[in-house]
DNA sequence: TGTACATCAGTGAACGCGCGTTCACTGATGTAC
DNA sequence: TGTACATCAGTGAACGCGCGTTCACTGATGTAC
């Protein structure tokens, strides 16, 4: 509407993205239950009642940080699901996707881990119903693969949900493990896959 | 030593049960590093100064529950490993203990799942560390069944793992989903449970 | 372009509060004789 | 059994502290004319 695109409005975002940040950063070691107003204020430069022009208390302010972890996870499973080639390619390049999405944001990861069965209800239930997209979405990048020839919606359905929370579980190590352990856990997790898969092969032959 | 079998030291003994029931109780709703030191010598009945006489502060107390959370969830492994039956009778009957764990200790299988990945590192890793027995004892349990000939030690030992995660991820489901869920959360595990179960079988045979 | 007024993100001081921890104490329990 | 002393679980008061939230404010940005 200005000629000037709204400098009031950068700079208000501006400190937004502040808070977050502080507060992405402080819950890499604390629990959500554990960082105060002011001390996430204090790490974005604000004063504490600045808080309050932007959030109505901490849990909102994690919603939000829910919604863009997710989004981050959201890409790499569009990832995983479009990547072609035979079943233990598949695999490998999955576990390898799933590690570097970790190293590359390992706040955002802990985070869900952590307040997943964290003490805040509004935080969880965002994350679950988030986690029920996934399952949905990966439910759908199943079935349209020809291995699901024959399959019921509900089959693919809990071999869909056994992957997400087989997604989650090895991010989850990854972080634990840190760089030391990540070899580790990757060969684990690719023998798991595997093993699921091989399930999932002989699914409709009678066990 | 005495004539009195300790009055003195079983009226301890009551206070420190008073002060862990206590914390554990207000586990069930909040995080660890949301629970107060005050706040547990008030629902124990003690003057806060009394809380020095038995833990050096809550994470110290805090450990102390994961010992007793996870010696119930031993037995409840063991139960499950000592089963017998035909594959799917064994499925039925595991994912029915678990159920039946949950309902009767469900403060400890909350404060596991929320603890495992909160922000008190102590804590984190006397869960993992009693998570890596679990897997122990598991795959000694497997390793002992005709299913496992030709396995090697690393993939009995995958499987394991598998199964505990799996279990872990059930347990928390169940307690998410309420008694009203539990009959859904039950046939997924189940499912799941059956399909691993299928890829174990032809594991050997070229997948 | 210039001016007068409106908006509103961010401030700094203030509030009442509950916290963790310490301390000297008390009084029941335990022990030695 | 009785007595004198030692132990020590639990108390109640006190401390300094950082917390969340409110409030009237200020001054840069936005708007109307």
């Amino acid at each position: 509407m200005s000629h000037t695109p709204g400098v009031r409005q950068a700079q208000k975002q501006q400190s937004r993205r502040a808070l977050l940040d502080a507060a992405l950063g402080l819950l890499e070691h604390q629990n959500l239950s554990g960082v105060g107003v002011r001390e996430v204020t204090r790490e974005a430069g604000l004063s504490p009642a600045g808080f309050y022009r932007h959030f109505r208390d901490l849990s909102e302010l994690a919603v939000v940080l829910v919604e863009e972890s997710l989004a981050s996870l959201h890409g790499m499973i569009r990832r995983v699901l479009a990547e072609s080639g035979d079943s233990d390619q598949l695999i490998d390049r999955s576990v390898e996707l799933i590690a570097d999405h970790v190293r590359e944001h390992p706040a955002h990861v802990r985070f869900l881990a952590r307040e997943r069965h964290g003490g805040v209800r509004a935080v969880r239930e965002a994350i679950a119903a988030e986690f029920e997209r996934f399952a949905d979405e990966v439910a759908a990048g199943l079935g349209a693969q020809p291995a699901s020839e024959g399959w019921s919606r509900a089959d693919v359905r809990m071999l869909a949900e056994l992957y997400v929370e087989h997604m989650v579980a090895t991010a989850a190590a990854f972080l634990e493990a840190g760089p030391a352990g990540e070899a580790r856990i990757a060969r684990t997790a690719r023998t798991q896959l595997r093993l699921i898969t091989t399930g999932r092969r002989h699914w409709l032959d009678g066990g």
